[in-house]
DNA sequence: ATTTATATACCTAACATTAGGTATATGAAA
DNA sequence: TTTCATATACCTAATGTTAGGTATATAAAT
């Protein structure tokens, strides 16, 4: 059984590039190609279905995020690899968080991305191995974990604090606790989720609370 | 014409100490009281229609910003006066968020308490003169000028980098300016807006963009 | 032609967060 | 009963934000 394939990039040596490694597969064949997610969408509601859609994030018109968005509701059972120049952390999320099954940089070499793609294939997750050690981090935590069970009541009644603005000190203060318990419940927040900074908390926030 | 008011308030000490200030003006009428939010919405389900909620903040049940919040939605013609002990900022948007159109602390004086009261009576905006000066300044802002002209091209792209959680001196590199010009967007986004925080600024920022 | 808005850059002090620990007490689960 | 989860508290160094300024250049508006 050969895996599907489209690829989306708005660099079309890119796609090239990517076409010449996996022709060589017998098991792989590109079905179309797009420059853009629109042009996916379009493919998609053509008939042209395949099992994997190879996606770069940022493009013109619509980007990989939006794209794996729509395709995440509309054709859940298409998996989503994401393919990308960078390997920032918000990327990451922000793409899995659309619903991608997977993640890898645009350095890896051939068997890598053969990997990738069988792994993603079967239903698993896959990521570059030099993806940034924090995001395999908020992976294990985001997806394993159930997230009503992930933080503890003091935890939760802190995060809602952090975005309400109150600062470490000003939360102790109401609470009639120290500002050092503040901050050692501040960290394992951070842990829990994966997310670091205090507006990244509040991304969080918004969007699961 | 009298003005109907339900005061709302966990501490009955407050609620009897308004009532004898109010009860000697002859344009007034205190129709009912509760001692939390809940209760006033019995009150609204029964028939009991009042043109002014005056509700304290913080209280238990149910509290005076989700009250606000339900009123504007389902009883739109009323107006809430808020009244608090607290004067911080992030208490007054939250009110004004949830639709109330004004807010008093409790240690106002008779005169302006019944100058906030004819004033919302009246469809305008009321504000204790002691409450922080920023909130002014974001009342105005938030109010009298068009969202979309309010943030520079700039500010705007910066804001966005801000909610991603990039620093300044990520947003310096990747934007090629100094750190210095990246703080100073930030300071002049900051007064626009009226919110001094990265938190707000994140939250203004899902809510509105 | 002068003012205003936008964008840029610099400086410093005060405050706040983040990351790296360690440590103790309590109650629930294995 | 020992381990695990939760909640508490302390310390320090590095990094980042906020608030108070000043200052220059350019283009648009009055």
């Amino acid at each position: 059984m050969t895996i599907k394939i489209i690829i989306a990039d708005d660099h079309q040596l890119f796609i090239d590039g990517i076409k010449s490694i996996l022709s060589k597969s017998f098991d792989i064949d590109i079905i179309a190609e797009a420059n853009n997610g629109l042009e996916v969408l379009k493919l998609l509601k053509h008939g042209i279905l395949p099992d994997i859609i190879l996606t770069d994030i940022r493009m013109p018109i619509m980007d990989g995020i939006s794209l794996t968005k729509t395709v995440s509701k509309d054709y859940s059972k298409l998996k989503v690899l994401a393919l990308s120049m960078f390997d920032q952390t918000i990327d990451v999320i922000e793409m899995l968080e659309a619903g991608a099954k997977g993640y890898v940089t645009k350095n890896i070499d051939k068997s890598e991305l053969h990997l990738a793609i069988h792994t993603v294939m079967k239903g698993h997750y896959f990521f570059s191995k030099n993806l940034p050690k924090d995001i395999q981090d908020w992976f294990h935590k985001e997806n394993l974990i159930p997230n009503d069970q992930l933080l503890t009541k003091r935890e939760t009644e802190i995060l809602e604090l952090i975005v309400k603005g109150r600062t470490s000190l000003q939360m102790a203060k109401h609470l009639k606790l120290s500002k050092y318990t503040i901050d050692t419940h501040r960290k394992n927040i951070h842990k829990k989720l994966g997310i670091k900074s205090n507006t990244g908390l509040v991304n969080y926030a918004l969007k699961n609370l």
